[in-house]
DNA sequence: GTCTATAGGCTGATAGAC
DNA sequence: GTCTATCAGCCTATAGAC
């Protein structure tokens, strides 16, 4: 019914919302300046979300409904387990390196609450995902294509916390790297993100 | 002069800080509940430290010269390359599985305020180990002992991610492992810190 | 060095008009 | 649905006594 460029007012709020709290986190991001940065009233925000931390959670609900549309699961249907693995590890590269928006969110609820929101949301939308991933790499492993001695749910860990790692850390990164403080160029986050599939996949190999 | 269960009252107010910080952030860690841990006024932290963020720098900066401290510097006179990065990442499995008060208040600082403060302190006590770890993964490449195609810094990263993210995501990865939502069992995390190390050499050795 | 008391500002939330 | 006005509480920081 709306445009994405007209949104309705709780739109406008969830937006605002979502990324007042990446940038400053729940504590620091107060009512007025979110009824600001939407052009709303404060009174507003109550007469829709009945309280901030009911707006934190509504936009936290829609995150992660947005991550599970991105076809998360899709990335189960291929065959070859290297390859369903390189594919997973490119939709984490898509969704973290050039939204760290999203991924700051997602970092600061298991700070500050942890995860304690997130908990269900994670369950319904990422826990099928990371066994996908686990059972992949015990498949490959079945058909000796993978080393047998590692563990296939730490080795799942192992996979994906490198992109997670260098979405979250990337103010830090970009100095040991010697780039800008702001965080490290585009052209570095793609070719980590190459590389982090290339490491994964022969450590699977071993 | 004073014994380490008797604090001086400066030493008092950062390790109360140090937690606080770590548990809630800075934001919501109010100076009167910093002077009410420490069983001090609140008048006397201004007294010490200034202002709150005189505080936090203060707390930050104690923090960092004990990671110094801990003996990273020492990793690096060990001779063969492999052996070197399993000592390395065994060091830091020690620092951040066992304090995961410490990696919380890192994770904090890099995402509340982008590493600003922390920036000064990477370079004067992290930058020596982490380009000490890629000369050990040039080194190896060299001599033939790892696979040449992979970036040494890149290859680094990916060492130090893992455990780093399993230590601060350790909420949502107890969730992913089915085990208690405080974290994963102590027992889990140094099995987890020993599977680092050997993922880590497998991707290396290719 | 350490305290009590308090100023002055900002915050979450509500009331009530339109 | 949306606004303005406002309250009561909490927060950082300071003043001043001891």
């Amino acid at each position: 019914m709306n445009s994405p460029t007209v949104p309705d007012s709780p739109d406008a709020i969830l937006d605002a919302a979502e990324r007042l709290f990446a940038e400053r986190g729940f504590k620091a991001s107060t009512i007025q300046l979110l009824a600001a940065e939407s052009d709303l009233s404060t009174a507003l925000i109550y007469y829709y979300f009945g309280s901030k931390k009911g707006l934190y959670e509504s936009v936290l609900a829609r995150l992660f409904q947005q991550l599970g549309e991105r076809g998360l699961a899709e990335v189960e249907a291929d065959a070859d387990p290297a390859t369903g693995i390189r594919a997973l590890l490119a939709v984490q590269g898509e969704m973290l390196l050039r939204r760290p928006h999203a991924a700051r969110l997602l970092a600061r609820e298991i700070i500050d609450f942890g995860a304690s929101h997130a908990v269900p949301l994670v369950e319904q939308r990422l826990r099928g995902v990371f066994s996908g991933l686990a059972t992949r790499i015990a498949e490959g492993q079945r058909t000796g294509q993978f080393r047998r001695d590692l563990e296939p749910t730490f080795a799942a860990l192992s996979c994906i916390s490198q992109i997670a790692w260098f979405a979250l850390a990337s103010p830090v990164v970009a100095v040991l790297l010697s780039e800008t403080p702001d965080g490290p160029f585009p052209a570095t986050r793609a070719a980590f993100g190459r590389h982090a599939a290339e490491f994964a996949l022969a450590a699977l190999r071993g």
